[in-house]
DNA sequence: AGTTTGACTGGAG
DNA sequence: CCTCCAGCCAAAC
């Protein structure tokens, strides 16, 4: 039948149209609701395909770190539109930003 | 089929 | 805070 391969996409998607404005999500966390916990990596390639066109708040979306895509310096500014603090270095904080959905 | 790559993670130095 | 490394896993070469 149908792999969860395919939803993946689906679901990741879902999931980052989801969060709400002000918070962030590690790929971690979305590679654990879709239920591929050690799929972070799938999860980032999934979302470098993501058209800008797809209303999806893919600049939400940070490393366990907290630290933002590499390359995407608009992403900063983005966040910072949402209210979110983004340190000196460049990474939010996290703590303060997370998306916590999970229990 | 083996190697490289990547929007990852967590820990060590 | 920074870089480097081992572990991880699927897709691309």
């Amino acid at each position: 039948m149908k792999p969860d391969l395919e939803n993946f996409d689906a679901e990741v998607y879902s999931i980052v149209r989801e969060i709400p404005f002000g918070k962030v999500v590690t790929y971690g966390q979305i590679a654990r609701l879709v239920g591929f916990p050690r799929h972070s990596r799938r999860v980032g390639k999934s979302m470098s395909l993501v058209p800008k066109e797809m209303n999806l708040p893919c600049h939400r979306v940070v490393n366990s770190q907290g630290r933002l895509v590499p390359g995407w310096t608009d992403q900063k500014l983005l966040l910072e539109k949402e209210g979110i603090i983004i340190k000196t270095n460049g990474c939010v904080n996290l703590k303060l930003c997370i998306w916590e959905e999970i229990l």
